[in-house]
DNA sequence: TTGTATGCGTTATCAT
DNA sequence: ATGATAACGCATACAA
């Protein structure tokens, strides 16, 4: 069934069906019932191909992520989808994990499948140079490239982040000014967003006149085998700093914080407090529950796709940065 | 950049051309390398709309589920990303909640795009009858349809499960054969694979010669305005039932129900045991951290992805339903 | 091994 | 308001 069948069978011809499809308004209120009725009786659908072929877009967007199973990530794709859906367009997913290659090889692909607009999320796409991020510039060179929770610089690339900077500063003076002194920073990746926190947190030691020094990072590595909680207790566990307080740049990582403090006998928040980052569902499953920082994701994907729908609709009127600001959402890690 | 560019730069057909891209044997090895040159050098893409047209398939897999969001779904779909991308298939997501008339709509909706399958996540596509079933069937008669987590019997329908019922029957039966007569079954859904689970509670009620009552059940209506873990809790404090085990059908709401048993005073496991269902990273979370079952996710989705290869390639072999068997993961909130 | 010609289903342009 | 027809870019049957 395609459209010479209903241009056939209505008597009209396919530049009328067309139009009728496509809700053009030189169609006379008659002809419009009698095509869409034909339509309707027969269960037609266009052919997204050859449309896609003549009007060169199919009204798809593509999404980059490293990995949509991460609780922040899948957060934000249910929300970019949402968003979009509304908007009529669909999207295409795709998971890159953190290789530069794979990222590369990616986003080739997903360029040769002619989507309107590529997002990417999260902020492990701002590489360490200029250079590595060429890829992306590159994309954007054909279509608008949308950046979740990330800072790039290059043209028709749109950015919408959370001031990750002063959202770990404010959580961190937050927390020092209830009498603590010996702060830990608990982290687990070098993306432009951890730059930006472990940023935020030097700068709350600054502004509280405490000094820094190295012992108090505590980094993480990734490991396939085990959780993100186990690895933080593990690391907590060798390595065995002084600390009263815990800042994380993750939830997943405070909570592991959380369980070695109290196998340590540590009182929460009395001797240590606690903060987690992104206040996910995590910080309810604790115990005691995990004060952390509200990121504004969902705000951030739909300015995101409302930015992206400004742009396809009207070139000038979309900054190249949009940035929110978090909250901290107190809970019972902290006084 | 077309393939008629190529052509005439190459100076060899339009065929020639399209049969070094599909990688054709007909073509000489200096033809083929002058060619890919060629293609190389001014980064030729095939148009994909183009290729659709002719093909009436762009290798892409129609991938339905109610939220994105959800962790379980949120698993899935990046096993299902990973597996599919493997053997070059692109996924379209689509979130439809559960509302039926969405459902639906949305299956419309990927249908028109001409997608070579449509993957369902999770058994809340199993409906109360079978004619609220029928728009899947009747996708299914244009192109293969997964079924994930939940049994629907129809042509071109493929189920790939865990079988929820015995898991729940060996889980609740461990929990009762430690000493406990008064459980507590809590859930949130009336999905199919929900039933199945409460379907297995029963079972193991009879086996271990335990009178069932309604008394024993406890729902929790989902509210968007708080978490399920939330929602677990509040319904246990307003009902406030007397119970030695909290069997539950998901990790958060046994994360409820442990925040509620702590808060009571009763000790975890000596007064009350307690099990989630789905073995998530929230059961490491919990203190004690929780009893689960592992539902063998990754399997499933693995095991879905590579019958709908073999079906795309030989018609024959796949079995319409592909039955895993769960696993407890025993951790510190029983015996 | 290579080339020619045609179909795929739309939309858009230009007539009428 | 409606119709005829040319793109759109590829794959492929058939011819050479």
């Amino acid at each position: 069934m395609n459209i010479y069948d209903i241009s056939k069978i209505t008597g009209f011809s396919t530049a009328t069906v067309s139009r009728v499809i496509n809700g053009s308004s030189n169609v006379s209120e008659k002809t419009r019932e009698k095509v869409l009725a034909v339509i309707e009786e027969y269960g037609y659908t266009p052919n997204v191909f050859a449309r896609g072929l003549g009007l060169n877009t199919m009204k798809t967007i593509g999404i980059m992520c490293t990995d949509s199973s991460d609780r922040y990530i899948a957060q934000a794709v249910y929300y970019l989808e949402e968003n979009l859906r509304e908007q009529n367009y669909d999207l295409i997913l795709c998971c890159t994990g953190h290789d530069i290659h794979v990222k590369q090889k990616q986003m080739k692909l997903i360029m040769s499948k002619r989507v309107d607009a590529v997002i990417l999320v999260g902020s492990s796409y701002v590489e360490e140079t200029e250079e590595m991020c060429s890829y992306i510039a590159e994309a954007a060179r054909s279509v608008p490239v949308m950046l979740i929770n990330g800072i790039l610089n290059a043209p028709n690339v749109f950015c919408t982040l959370c001031d990750d900077r002063s959202a770990m500063h404010d959580i961190t003076r937050y927390t020092l000014s209830t009498g603590r002194s010996r702060p830990v920073y608990i982290y687990n990746s070098h993306s432009y967003s951890s730059k930006q926190k472990l940023a935020g947190f030097r700068d709350a030691l600054d502004a509280c006149g405490i000094a820094y020094s190295d012992d108090m990072l505590l980094y993480v590595p990734s490991d396939p085998s085990h959780s993100l909680l186990y690895g933080a207790k593990k690391a907590l566990e060798e390595r065995r700093p002084v600390f009263d307080c815990v800042i994380a740049s993750e939830d997943l990582l405070a909570a592991g914080a959380l369980k070695y403090a109290k196998a340590q006998g540590m009182r929460i928040p009395e001797d240590v407090s606690i903060t987690g980052f992104n206040d996910s569902d995590i910080c309810e499953c604790c115990d005691p529950e995990l004060t952390s920082v509200d990121n504004k994701l969902e705000t951030l994907c739909t300015q995101c796709v409302s930015s992206l729908m400004t742009l396809f609709s009207d070139r000038s009127a979309v900054p190249a940065q949009t940035v929110f600001t978090a909250e901290i959402k107190k809970r019972d890690t902290t006084f």
